[in-house]
DNA sequence: GTGGTCTAGACCACC
DNA sequence: GTGGTCTAGACCACA
C-alpha cells in the first residue's frame, strides 16, 4: 500500500489516508473482508506517528468502512444503509463543484465527462 | 445576500461565505461586474467579525472571482484562464465522490442524474 | 451453550463470554451445582482461543460466581455475602445510565419499565 | 467543575470524563447552551494531557452531546432524535445489571428503588 | 503480534 | 484566546 502524503497540504494527514483508503476500496484493491496494513506498518513506511494513522483508521470505522477485529487488525467490511446519508453528502459537494466548473466555463458537456470519468464509466 | 453559517462545522467560516458567494455567482445571483455587500455589511448582518469576511474576500480574490477596488469595495470580475485549474481540481475532487458512492452503493446512473441536477441540467 | 460474540465490539471477547455465563445463570440455564461446559469445548465451538475461554472462568471464580474442580471443571455455585458489593456497583452503573436516558428524554415511567422488563417483572 | 478520576481504573481516563459531563447535564449541572470548560483548563486542573481531554469531548461530540462552536469552545447542546438508540443501549446493559442483581439475592423491589433512587424518583 | 491509551510538548488555524 | 493536529515514544490489554 503507497500512500501518497503531502505535508504541506492544509488537508490533515489522517485525512489524506482516510480518502486513498476510500478510494482503494471503490477501485477494488482491498475487498470486503480484506485486512489493511497495521497501523505500525503504514505509519512506518509513510514516515508519520503510529497516532496519526490510528486516527484515521478510527475515522474510517467510524464512518463504517472497516471494523476492527482484535484478533485480525482492520478488516475492510463496508457496512450497508449508509447510502441516504452519502448521497445527500455528495449532493451538497456536487453542488459547490458544478457551480465552480460553470464560472471557470466549464460545459455540461465537459462537466457530465468528467463524471463519468470520474465514477469509471456509467455501463460499469 | 443571506448566508447560511453553521457555527458548530468543521468547515471555517471564512470558506462557507466564500462557497455560498462562488454558489451565488454561479446562479447568476451576482453577475459579472455586480459589486458584492461591503464586509462590514455582511459581517454586521452574520454577526461575525468582519476579519472573517475580509478572509473570505481575500480569498475569492486571490482564486480570480473578484477584485477589489478601494473606492467601489468588491466586484464580481470572473477572469478567465482559470479553465484548466479548476478542472483538475474538480477531476480530483469528483474521484473521491464517486468512490464513496460506489462503496455506498449508488449506482452509475444515480450518480449521474445527481450530478446532472447539480450543474443545472445538461442542456443548459 | 451458544455464545453470541461479536468480534468488532470494543468489549473484550472474555467479558462477552463472563456475561452471557451470568446472565444465563440468573435465567436459570444453569442452576447452582450445574457444571459449566469444559473450556476446550465452549472454545472450540467458538471458535475462540481456550487462553480466552480461560480468563473469562478465571473471572467468574473471581466474583464467586463458580468454583473450579480440578476432576469436575467448572461448577455454578453463587456464594453469598456479594450482597452489598453487587449493590454499589449496580448503584454506580444506573446512575449513568439514568443520566443517559434522562437526556435522550425518556420519562421516568418508561425508564421504570424498562428497568421491569430487564428484571423480569417486580412479582417475582 | 471538580473531575474525579481513578488512574488505576480500567475504564479510559477519557471514558471518566466523557460519563461524568455526561451525568452533570442530567443533573443540571450544565444546562443547554452552557460552555463546558476548556480542554486546557480540565486538563490543568486534573493533572492530564489535553490530548485526553480533547478525546472526550470528541466522544460528547460525536454523541450528540455537545458541539464545538470555534468561537466560544465546547457547547452543551443535547440534539433530540437519540431516544430509541440510547433506549436500545440502556436495555441491553439493565439486563445484565439485573442478571448480577439477581443472582446476589437482590430482590425485584430493592432493584426498582435502586432504578428509581438513579433516576432520580419517578414523580420528577 | 495487534490496536488502544496516554504523555509532554509543540505548532497551526481560526476568530 | 479557542480547539485541531501532530510527534516520538511509552505502556497496556487482548488474543
Amino acid at each position: 500500500m503507497i500512500m501518497k502524503l503531502d505535508f504541506a497540504s492544509s488537508v490533515p494527514i489522517y485525512q489524506q489516508i482516510r480518502d486513498q483508503i476510500v478510494q482503494a476500496v471503490a477501485e477494488g484493491v482491498f475487498l470486503d473482508g480484506d485486512r489493511l496494513p497495521t497501523i505500525r506498518a503504514l505509519a512506518g513506511e509513510a514516515g508519520i506517528n503510529t497516532m496519526t494513522v490510528n486516527k484515521a483508521y478510527q475515522l474510517l470505522k467510524q464512518e463504517g468502512y472497516i471494523v476492527t477485529d482484535r484478533r485480525n487488525g482492520a478488516i475492510v467490511r463496508c457496512s450497508g444503509g449508509r447510502k441516504k446519508a452519502v448521497k445527500k453528502k455528495v449532493e451538497k459537494e456536487l453542488e459547490l463543484l458544478a457551480a465552480e466548473a460553470k464560472i471557470a466555463g466549464i460545459s455540461g458537456e465537459e462537466f457530465a465527462e468528467l463524471c463519468r470519468k470520474a465514477y469509471g464509466g456509467w455501463s460499469e
